[in-house]
DNA sequence: TATACTCTCTGTAGTAACTACAGGAACAAG
DNA sequence: CTTGTTCCTGTAGTTACTACAGAGAGTATA
């Protein structure tokens, strides 16, 4: 890890596009780093350890809402193991919830596939499905 | 099936927001429908029917995208069943992806949990990893 | 008929989480 | 010293809607 870093290496270092950081300082995920006398913005070990902990935790699919709350613990440094856990146990349930909607959906999309002969006459099972 | 309806019935009948219904035509996956002397737009029962079409395409996750390169199938009075079911199995895959993704995902949060103990301590697992 | 209430019309802005410009200043290399 | 890359800012676009404001139209009741 560099100590520090400007805009463009530290998304390279991170895997980010450049834009998403300064995305993040607006909406205060962010604090508003060090500049260099002419603007430039300098980030230092700290703030690379925050962006990958923000990065992460979007790829594990939480919501900037649910990055706040989690920040938020973080932040305060008198965050218990438990809160924690909690949050990331709700964002568990809810991943649970969208994969078994997506099942449902795949059942349906494969009986109406199932349905279709696939065939070059313009008289689809599919289409009359979805047509009710 | 009414012959004739306006937008808030329709709304109603279609089990939609109202707003839908307008935003569709703006974007022409609807018609410019008929219009009564004042102004106020009238749906005949095929506009009702392609409605209906439209609204549960996307109940089904098509994109709008997709549902446009549906309804253009189905408006060339040219579709074959081959046509439709390619459109939907290529929507089935993507599915199976995202379910997939979720399932990796879900795991890893679990794990993640597993190692927790929940307990009080300003100590947590899900952070450290988080953190990398 | 007058009034009141509901419905519809329009354009516009807001949502989530970014991404992509444009125009200009700063920095690094030769 | 010039060229090329990086950085700065503000703003607009993406997806699929949803919500609002202000004004006109339609309907029900007194």
């Amino acid at each position: 890890m560099q100590p520090s870093v400007k805009r463009g290496k530290l998304a390279k270092i991170a895997g980010c596009n450049i834009e998403t950081i300064r995305y993040y300082e607006n909406i205060e995920l962010l604090r508003a780093v060090d500049r260099t006398s002419s603007g430039h913005r300098v980030y230092s070990s700290d703030d690379q350890a925050r962006l990958r902990f923000i990065l992460r935790a979007r790829e594990l699919g939480f919501s900037i809402a649910e990055l706040r709350g989690l920040l938020g613990l973080v932040d305060s440094n008198e965050y218990t193991c438990g809160e924690v856990l909690a949050v990331t146990n709700n964002h568990i349930t809810t991943i649970q919830q969208k994969i078994s909607d997506l099942k449902r959906l795949e059942q349906t999309l494969s009986d109406m596939a199932q349905k279709c002969d696939g065939g070059e006459v313009p008289d689809c099972a599919i289409v009359d499905a979805m047509f009710h």
